[in-house]
DNA sequence: TTAAAACCTTAACCTAAGTTGAGGTAAAGT
DNA sequence: ACTTTACCTCAACTTAGGTTAAGGTTTTAA
């Protein structure tokens, strides 16, 4: 009995998942090391990953897209619950926080937004007032920095 | 006639400039080197600044706090005059312009949100149609590589 | 059975946006 | 005059989020 019939379908190598997620399998490896995703190993020393997996890569990458970072997401993940493969209703309570992090930076977002020509526009440069101007102001609750976001054109 | 007498009011040093806006000496030097600001040398070889110089910080500290990356300051920079000092109206195109791309990163963000619970949440990940799970969305619009949808779980 | 494809590890490299430190000069305060 | 502060250059280091390459092993397909 080889090792991929004995796990047939509940199994995949990380060639598998990478084609699958659309990462590379370097990502993977790097994702791992981060503690962000687990594996184990076969008898020839090669990854093998839960279908679970999949969903988190899936997170990592929504959670990136709208700037939350590997480490936010590693913070996250500590939610779920360890021993048991997390249900729809961990993912959701998850998700869920995430929105409204979101709503926090949209909102932050559209606070500068709406300075932005007042400030940069006019002759003032009032720093002592202006969040565009104020060096303390840390993006919400997290001191995240700015959001960075991905190239719109 | 000192060099400070000579040039009062109108010329800053590295240090005087970085304390009024709030950023180290180092990242003056940083931004000179990367062209986002200029000085002249005195007769010491210390670097002088045109008040102008203030502003040009600023909108780069704001820029970056929404999310706009220093090269891309640059190249709004390059529509700034050459020879003169830029007015009033030359910042508020260059801020009316980066408003632009706030509402088009804004609305992209409360997509990416309304989408977040839905995604993360529920158990189909629907990724051919999903904002979150395609990798090469650039807001919408143009055909993305496939991803190959199979059961998860 | 053998060749190709996939996998392994470790280390070095990459960009962005700076920061830190060493070793030396200039300007300012007393 | 002298001492402290400010400034100079250059090189190396930092964090995040990976990527690439080298050299070796395992798995798979013909």
């Amino acid at each position: 009995m080889t090792e991929s019939s004995k796990t047939t379908e509940a199994t995949w190598s990380v060639g598998r998942v990478a084609k699958r997620c659309g990462v590379k399998v370097s990502t993977l490896h790097f994702y791992e090391q981060k503690g962000l995703i687990k594996s184990w190993r076969n008898d020839g020393n090669q990854r093998r990953y839960k279908p679970e997996v999949l969903r988190r890569i899936s997170v990592i990458k929504a959670a990136q897209k709208v700037g939350i970072s590997l480490e936010e997401v590693k913070q996250a993940f500590l939610s779920l619950p360890d021993s048991r493969t997390p249900t729809m209703e961990d993912w959701q309570l998850l998700s869920s926080n995430w929105q409204q992090l979101l709503d926090a930076r949209i909102a932050y977002l559209q606070k500068l937004r709406d300075y932005m020509t007042g400030c940069i526009g006019c002759g003032c440069l009032s720093m002592t007032k202006c969040p565009l101007y104020n060096p303390e102001d840390k993006l919400g609750a997290q001191g995240t920095g700015p959001v960075i976001l991905e190239q719109i054109d």
